[in-house]
DNA sequence: TATAATATTGGAAGCCCTTCCATTTCCTTT
DNA sequence: AAAGGAAATGGAAGGGCTTCCAATATTATA
C-alpha cells in the first residue's frame, strides 16, 4: 500500500498523488479529489519516514527541557505543544534530568536528525555545542537561557531580581534573606547569577549592606525551600522576608515557616518567581514570567529559522511583579535595629 | 555523509556498518571499534528517516492525553516519559483538548505511521476505532481508560469510589455530597460513570437513601471544584462531607468552604481522588492511584507489544484510601437529623 | 593437512517518498 | 486556425538505510 497503489486508483500518476499529498497548488480541483478519494478508499497513509527521507522535512521539533514536570516547565510547554500543533509540527520530548542526561541529548539527539529543530529550555548551552548545532545546520532556539550564537529568549533576571529586593525594602524590610537554586552546572546557569546579582544591587542601591548569612543555596524544589528556610530562620537576627528564586522554592519557605508557628506576612513576608498556578492558589507575592508566551514565541521563532535561517538575536520578554497576600509593610520602625 | 562514507573511512562494507549502528553481535569486536572509530571521527550520525524506512521501525512511541497539563497527566507522563527514554524511545506528545481534536488524533496521527506505538490516556476509544487501529497494526494500549479490543490498564473505579464513601459513612456522615466531572463525550467516560456507581453503591450498603441534590457534575478543574461547592453549600441540609472524582475538583471545594468561613474537616469533610502532589501539600484525604506507575506499566506493556504482539487485556491496579487532615467523624451523634 | 562447520563480511535490492524536468493539455492571443 | 504561453501532469532519479543471501575468513574436526 503504497503511493502507487494510490495513483493506479486515481489514474494518475505518482507525481500528482505527492503535490496532492503536500497541498500544492498547481493541481486541478477535479484531479485533486479524484486523487483524494483514492486516499479516502484505500485508507492510505504515507510513510513519515519516506516522506523524510525525500524531502529532508520532518515536521517534528524537539524540546529539551529539565524536570519537565515542574511547574514553571510544565507552562513553558503548554505553550510549545499549543504552537507547535498549531503549525503542524509533532512534539518530541527530551526530559533532562542529569548533567550526563544534558550532556548526551546536545551532543548526540540533535543529530539523530529526527528532529528539524530545537528549543531548549533553561539549559545552559555552550560554545562548543552552539558551534556543532550551527555546523550540523540544525536550528536551536534557547528559551530562558543565552548563547550569543543561538537565538534566546530571555527576561531579564537582574532587574527582576532588583524589582523584588526594592520592593521588600520600599515596604521596610531591611533584613532580606535570599534563597538562590543549586547551579547544578549546565542548570539554569545565568538564571541563578544574574537574580543574586539583581539581589545585590537591589541592597546596594538603598545602602543596606551585604550579608553573605542571609543568602542560601538550595534545590529548585518545595524541600529545598523548606531546608533554606529552617536555616535562614536560625539566625540570631532573622530576616523578616525572604525572596527566593522560583515560586516552587517560595511555597516551601512559606510551609516551613508557618510550621515553626510564624505567620506570613506579619513575621515573614516571602516573595517568589515566575508566578506558577499554585501561586496564585496560595496567595503568593511573586516577579511573574510570561512562561507559557515564552514557549509559544520560542515555538514560532523556531519554526521561522527553519523556514529561512536568520542571524542569531536576543529577545527580551517582560516580567512583572505581583503583589499578594506574603507581603506587607515590616511591622517595626523603618531603621530600627535589634 | 552517510553510511557509505563510513564504510569506506572504516574500510569495510556498508553492511558492517549496519550491524555495528544497530548493536549486532555478529560483528568482530576489532572490527567494531574501527566502524566505531569512523562513525566518531566523521561525527556520523545514521538518518532517522531513512532507518525507518529501511526497517520500518521508528523507535517512537505516541502519547495521546487530554489537558496534558493536569496534575494526573502529568503524573502519568512522567512514568511514560522515564521508561520510554529508558527503552531508547523518543515520545512525541499529542495533547487533546476537544472532541474535535480526540477525533482527529485518534483517526489520523495514528496512521501517519510516524509512530511505533500509541498509549491511550483517559480517553474513550470506542470499536471503530480499535478496530482500525488493529487493522493497521498498530499497538495501541489504554491507561485509565478500557476497551476489550486493546490492552487496558484501569483502576477499580467502582470499588475505589465505594470505599472513600463507606470510608466518609463510617465516620458517621450521612449527608455525603458527591462531586462528579463532567464526561465531554469522549472524555473520562467509563470514570466519572463508575465513580457515580461506587458512590451509589457506598450508600446502598449502608441503606443511606440517595439524594439527586446531593451530586453535582462539574469541570475537572479548580474552578468547576469551586462552583460545585458553591451550589452544595447552597442546599438546606447542606452535606457534611464532599466526595469529589478528582483532588483538582476537591481542592476547589476546600477553597469555596472555606471562603464561606466554614472549618474542614470539622464543618465539611473532603475527600479526593488521584492523590497528586498537591494533595500532600494540602492534607487532603483521597483515593491514591497509581499515576507514575501507570504510565510506566502502560509503556512497558506497549514495547513488548510492539516487539511481539499479544492479545488484549485488561490490567487492573490498584488504588489505596490516603487518610490525611480533611477528614475527621462527624460531630453530630450519628443518625442525628436537623 | 584436508574438510566441514561456523563466524564474519560485502553489497544488491528494496523500502516509499519528493523533486525536477520533460511532456502534455488547456487557454489566450493574433 | 495557428502559435505561444501557462497550467497541469507523469515518472525517472535519487535519498540513506536495512536485510538477506552469497562469498569469504576463521576455527574445529577428522
Amino acid at each position: 500500500m503504497n503511493i502507487y497503489d494510490v495513483a493506479k486508483q486515481a489514474g494518475v500518476g505518482i507525481g500528482t498523488v505527492s503535490r496532492v499529498l503536500n497541498g500544492s497548488l498547481k493541481v486541478k480541483p477535479e484531479t485533486r479529489s479524484r486523487v483524494q478519494d483514492a486516499i479516502n478508499q484505500l485508507d492510505y497513509v504515507p510513510h513519515s519516514g519516506a516522506r523524510s527521507l525525500g524531502s529532508g522535512r520532518n515536521h517534528v521539533l524537539g524540546l529539551v527541557v529539565p524536570f519537565f514536570t515542574r511547574p514553571f516547565f510544565i507552562e513553558v510547554l503548554r505553550g510549545v505543544e499549543m504552537t507547535a500543533t498549531i503549525h503542524g509540527y509533532d512534539l518530541v520530548l527530551y526530559n533532562i534530568e542529569t548533567n550526563e542526561q544534558r550532556d548526551h541529548y546536545l551532543r548526540q539527539l540533535p543529530m539523530r536528525r529526527r528532529v528539524d529543530g530545537l528549543l531548549v529550555v533553561s539549559l545552559f548551552c555552550d560554545e562548543s555545542e552552539a558551534i556543532r548545532f550551527r555546523k550540523m545546520n540544525l536550528p536551536v532556539v534557547l528559551v530562558d537561557s543565552y548563547n550569543p550564537l543561538l537565538t534566546s529568549f530571555v527576561v531579564d533576571n537582574i532587574s527582576a531580581a532588583q524589582q523584588a529586593t526594592e520592593f521588600l525594602i520600599s515596604l521596610g524590610h531591611r533584613q532580606i534573606g535570599f534563597v538562590n537554586g543549586v547551579k547544578a552546572s549546565s542548570f539554569n546557569f545565568n538564571k541563578s547569577d544574574d537574580r543574586m546579582i539583581g539581589y545585590c544591587q537591589g541592597l546596594a542601591s538603598n545602602d543596606i549592606p551585604y550579608n553573605p548569612e542571609l543568602v542560601c543555596v538550595t534545590e529548585w524544589t518545595r524541600a529545598g525551600g523548606r531546608k533554606a528556610a529552617r536555616q535562614l530562620l536560625l539566625l540570631p537576627q532573622r530576616p523578616t522576608a525572604i525572596f527566593a528564586v522560583s515560586d516552587v522554592q517560595a511555597l516551601g519557605i512559606m510551609e516551613e515557616v508557618k510550621a515553626q508557628g510564624l505567620a506570613v506576612p506579619e513575621d515573614i513576608c516571602i516573595v517568589g518567581f515566575d508566578n506558577i498556578e499554585l501561586a496564585e492558589l496560595l496567595n503568593l507575592t511573586t516577579i511573574a514570567q510570561p512562561m507559557c508566551e515564552m514557549g509559544k514565541q520560542g515555538i514560532e521563532q523556531l519554526i521561522s529559522e527553519i523556514e529561512k535561517p536568520e542571524p542569531p538575536q536576543m529577545l527580551m520578554m517582560d516580567v512583572e511583579l505581583i503583589v499578594r497576600g506574603t507581603t506587607a509593610a515590616h511591622s517595626a520602625p523603618v531603621g530600627a535595629r535589634a
